[in-house]
DNA sequence: GTTAGCACTCATTTGTCTAGAGTGCTAATA
DNA sequence: TATTAGCACTCTAGACAAATGAGTGCTAAC
């Protein structure tokens, strides 16, 4: 982009350099086009007077070093997984969000105020209809949250129905059988001492800490006492029960034709444990995360990038969110919506 | 089933009847090997000493009248939806579940005690896994259920958390904003009112009557009054967001080969509100309804056959479940499931 | 170091042919 | 009159061959 190249003859770019350039348009055309890209069409595009023949052999040590393979013998060349990860490391600019697109998704988020689910489905469904891929959401790690109140509602005689409402105003809920009867204002008393206590204990901690601090503060009312415990034990005994959002599954076949791949790729999606389990390990990580091709564990998505990035409350993460696409994905176009998404959505689950 | 017809020339069985026997064997055969069923097979399997010629006149008065039809000119014949429909209504029996199968509807939906939407969607992977067809179900209509008791949790000075407890232990709850500070003692003492006159009521009618009797009864407490009023009125303003859980879409992969239509149903399923619409419209109806091919509305879902049954609790149609599969699946199989299902999950509804 | 030229490879497309399954029609049969 | 055998006809699916064309690797010249 430094001028115009007219002259057949000038001095040559260095030659890594002239490699990173070659690498880099390669992939992008190949993600432009879907079509292996071969030496004379590539001398083109890059109207830098280099021949095809000088390209071909820049070719060959760009496939010897596992950045580019061929389909076949008389193809062009394709970016191995290699080839994709050092365009997106290196190469990649980010083209940045039309204020339009950012709208939508403050839009989308803003309007599920019908608590948390609801949240997390239509963020889903944002992720989809903006990628055009299949879109992923991980639920909350309850247990990595803090609590803000805790309250039992007596509905039957022997039924009680707990309500957990976290610092990040999730709400989780249950119903409990008891086996003993519990007078409401008895319930009223053992949740003001939990709340009173505990109200800024990661759950985690409160099912351990809230117990033997009862018995502690407590101990002369046997019996009473016993009944609080058990009471609390079956309340924060939560089944750590994540949820897994997926939409936009027909997106899939689009991207690949070959059906045996889409029901696999379909069968994956389904088995949500195995999802889950892949979207936590990036629980650590900042940003958005990319994870393309081989890189990827579960062999039925290594035809597949992944993209993700946590969404959390009070510098807790809390899950995480993404997408699901070909390999030869626009991560320059995807990316910032992973990323503004997932800040869209932590803010919401701030402020709800 | 009269005993083995050996002799070649037997006395020929009425001709209605052996329309009916030819279209339903016809209709078994497909729905057994997927191809469309020739003369001589169809001689073959008959085994009534009818020559193929003979069947071959039956069968092209059977396309004529509807029932059959012909992909090609040198094709064997394949059921109509017309077809399938006579097959269903009249030649079908149904083969009972084993206890195995019923044990495990049974356990699956004994099991997810963790409130509403698990059940319904473990209830959802139960039908993909027992059919292999795609699971579908739609969350209750909870206008039509009548409420057990409100409760209203102060959880920040101007939020209120919202728990609204149907009869049949479904939970609502949503957080709502008012503009005034209001004390626990106050929303306890107006849902108490409000759970004294009302459990009973459909919520569709409580949200009428409830404001209404609040005024009457309370005239005088003008200011708290007003206040109870607003707040009743955002409590059950819920805005009725029915839910559809989908599993099991990796099999339609596997019984259509058409790429195109697999996206084209891939998309139709991801469209919830028109599936919901589509399942409602069998709300009136009793037992397991069955929707084939193009009886379907839905142009998309036309190659396809939808098979549904209502849940209810307290003889209340609450919402329904079913299964979308090709129209050439095995009615007599999928409908006991379903059936049962259906049954098991009102049941459970009834005992949470 | 770069390039033009050329022989070579291989997937894809197109056309042709054949085998096979199944039909519809007609004339013979019981 | 209903049934059947026989036959010509239709159409698909699969196999095979030839043509096409994009792209490569290598070599020799610049």
């Amino acid at each position: 982009m430094t001028g115009n190249n007219q002259s057949l003859k000038k001095p040559a770019a260095s030659l890594e350099d002239r490699f990173h350039k070659i690498l880099c348009v390669i992939v992008q055309s190949y993600i432009e086009t879907t079509e292996p890209v071969g030496s004379r069409s590539l001398s083109k595009i890059l109207d830098l007077g280099i021949s095809p023949a000088t390209i071909r052999n820049i070719m060959a040590d760009l496939t010897e070093q596992g950045f580019l393979e061929q389909p076949h013998t008389s193809a062009g060349r394709v970016p191995t997984y290699k080839g994709y990860r050092y365009f997106v490391d290196i190469c990649m600019g980010q083209t940045p969000l039309s204020t339009e697109v950012k709208r939508v998704i403050e839009q989308a988020v803003r309007e599920s105020s019908q608590g948390l689910v609801s949240l997390l489905t239509s963020t889903c469904q944002l992720l989809a209809g903006l990628t055009q891929f299949t879109g992923i959401v991980a639920s909350p790690r309850i247990s990595q949250t803090r609590l803000r109140k805790v309250e039992f509602l007596k509905i039957e005689e022997r039924r009680i129905y707990v309500v957990l409402i976290t610092q990040s105003n999730m709400v989780l809920h249950k119903i409990i059988e008891v086996s003993e009867t519990l007078s409401q204002d008895f319930l009223n008393s053992v949740s003001a001492s939990l709340n009173r206590q505990f109200e800024t204990e990661p759950l985690d901690d409160v099912r351990e800490q809230v117990l033997q601090s009862l018995s502690e503060s407590h101990e002369k009312y046997n019996q009473l006492l016993a009944q609080a415990v058990r009471l609390s034990r079956k309340a924060f005994d939560l089944t750590e029960e994540r949820q897994l959002y997926v939409d936009g599954q027909s997106f899939i076949v689009k991207e690949f034709n070959d059906i045996e791949k889409i029901q696999r790729l379909l069968e994956t999606l389904e088995e949500k444990i195995t999802l889950i389990g892949l979207m936590d390990n990036g629980m650590d990580e900042e940003g958005v995360q990319v994870t393309i091709g081989e890189e990827n564990p579960i062999t039925d998505l290594q035809t597949c990038s992944l993209i993700t990035a946590n969404y959390s409350n009070g510098g807790i993460v809390l899950g995480s969110i993404g997408i699901l696409g070909p390999t030869r994905m626009d991560y320059s176009r995807v990316i910032p919506i992973i990323d503004y998404t997932a800040k869209a959505l932590s803010e919401a689950i701030a402020n709800q």
